[in-house]
DNA sequence: TTGAAAGCGCTAACAG
DNA sequence: CTGTTAGCGCTTTCAA
């Protein structure tokens, strides 16, 4: 291939405009000490020419570089990119991730590192010394993975940690996992049920604790038992199925069930179904994270919905404005999470209490 | 920000090593003229120091810039993203480009761009002068939309055209539209179905007429009238109600239909319902891009599946080919799309032909 | 087969 | 307020 050269450089913008540089370079970076007639002209100019700087050279010359990675883990990425089941979480993150780097002229990559090898470290340091990224978006399980996060404290790239509270260092942002399941628990209290199972995600990542510490704290507050009525899953269907068995095996089985997974849920519908029970008739559903395929499950299901884009884009703001200097949040930002109501949950049948 | 540098540049290599800059870079491209014994020493050290290359840097001394960009419909793409119906357009191409490019180094970046505005152009210029990228991606509507095409040949940047039969400029490749329809058909006819109806896709899309022609092409094989049993829709579930209602209507009403959009074949579904037809026993219905939602509907849809991911896949091999001045293919590259047997065909009901 | 010099497009640091 | 100078890390000449 030809070698490509910019078709349009800041040079041909000050040899037009009849200025240095470092004038058209102020121009562009918005700094101040530029009288507005001369920036004005410059601008104009810029526009005329269709002129656009190259991340490239800004790179280069020690600035910034427009790059934002979002990291997620590659296994998990990849099987649920092949399993095709209609997980969104890429798209939702770059509908919030990519639009708002797009606002503030940056892009958005998309970065697969295996949390699981050892080699995590030279992998993520490899793509940091290829990229030179402004900032990086951890996803979970990554965001409390304690080797990249002191891999990239130590590299002082300012990064966000999706799904973490952690303060020791980067910008933890949280979707508010025990919220979500606090009220998921208190709308099925609130609908007569008693007896809520909760079926546990993967103990890797750290938000399946949190919905279980959700789910109790509205079973206290209700004043309701939670024996037994746990059990963990890996939020795989068939963790899912073999949860929902046991739950719905017990001698005094739930009549709602929390999944801390749509597939999860899933799985427990399926079983339901195989146990002869009717959602929502005899056994309510919630669902966590509100997956497209929800809405087509026989019922749909009611879920809580994972605020991935507003996260997301959340995280970027918060990397460009790390990036500038500008003052951070003290406390763990906490993006809502909410209930979207479906058909998965009726009222409790009335039993006669023993 | 403090400013950061490259921790490990080429410096340090050729410094530990005892050579010149230019040796080391030798190696790193692979080029000829470096004595094995030294290439290999060479080698270590990179490994040893961790050194990998700085795009930018590359970039900027007008080598590759390793990047590939994915343009992608702005508006299309984001009402997708927003819809949350499932379509894992993104994610597959991510799946099949990203993972390619990886392999040889290269990232993927996904850029959304709007085919209809009048400044494509410049948005497009914009993008190129940013990033500078190796290659391009078009994606439908974009791989035929003239003022793309001619901008991305004037610039002499390698481009694939996904979902284009064009000769004229950039690679195209083909997912078959038409041998795919001509399949469902076919699958139809062979289940003793002669009135299939047809509802096509957006006019936009030259896709939308291969598939037609495949429809056309295998009911004409098999001796079928095509009159009166085509409707035009623009892939939207609306225009798929509309389109369904009219065929449905019909004096001799279709015993089968394809549909040449999920979402069109979901609304499809329901129009029978709603007309008391129950799917396949009345109606047998095959739907085309086989997105995710697909098995999860009642009945699960028989689907064309888009090979979005291979097809994906080979555009960035074709454009590193391209970039690398390898020898390209002079035919268009077609890669075949399958059918995905669920279960809404049957055979067709033994009507006492009049 | 190897090395030295020049420069890609831009910005930081310093002058004026 | 504006301009000049010196690189950033790499590859492309060109020379040895």
């Amino acid at each position: 291939m030809a070698r490509r050269r910019q078709a349009v450089t800041i040079r041909h913008v000050a040899a037009d405009v009849g200025v240095s540089l470092q004038t058209v370079s102020r121009v562009i970076n918005n700094e101040p000490n530029v009288r507005p007639e001369l920036k004005e002209r410059v601008q104009e100019a810029i526009t005329r020419l269709g002129y656009v700087p190259s991340i490239a050279a800004q790179r280069m010359s020690g600035s910034r570089s427009y790059l934002i990675l979002a990291l997620n883990d590659r296994d998990r990425t990849i099987a649920d990119w092949r399993a095709r089941q209609g997980t969104d979480w890429v798209d939702q993150m770059l509908l919030g991730g990519m639009l708002k780097c797009a606002e503030h002229g940056y892009r958005m990559i998309v970065e697969l590192v295996d949390t699981h090898s050892d080699h995590v470290e030279r992998e993520l340091l490899a793509a940091i010394a290829a990229l030179q990224p402004d900032g990086i978006i951890l996803t979970p399980p990554h965001s409390d993975n304690p080797q990249i996060v002191r891999c990239l404290a130590e590299q002082q790239i300012p990064f966000a940690r999706i799904g973490s509270k952690a303060r020791d260092a980067g910008m933890p942002i949280l979707m508010d996992d025990e919220g979500a399941a606090a009220t998921a628990t208190r709308y099925l209290v609130d609908h007569g049920h008693r007896r809520i199972g909760f079926i546990a995600g993967a103990a890797e990542y750290n938000l399946s604790g949190w919905r279980v510490d959700g789910w109790k704290l509205a079973m206290a507050e209700a004043g309701l038992p939670t024996d037994g009525l746990l059990h963990a899953g890996d939020f795989s269907y068939a963790s899912g199925e073999r949860a929902a068995r046991a739950l719905l095996a017990l001698p005094e089985p739930p009549t709602a069930i929390i999944a801390s997974s749509d597939q999860m849920a899933l799985a427990t519908l399926e079983v339901a179904r195989q146990n002869g029970l009717a959602v929502p008739r005899d056994l309510s559903l919630v669902s966590f994270d509100n997956t497209p395929m929800m809405q087509f499950t026989q019922p749909p299901l009611t879920a809580i919905d994972q605020p991935i884009a507003a996260t997301a884009s959340k995280a970027v703001e918060l990397i460009i404005a790390a990036q500038k200097g500008d003052h951070l949040p003290e406390a763990v930002t906490v993006i809502p999470a909410s209930l979207v109501a479906r058909g998965s949950v009726a009222d409790a049948r009335q039993t006669v209490s023993a």
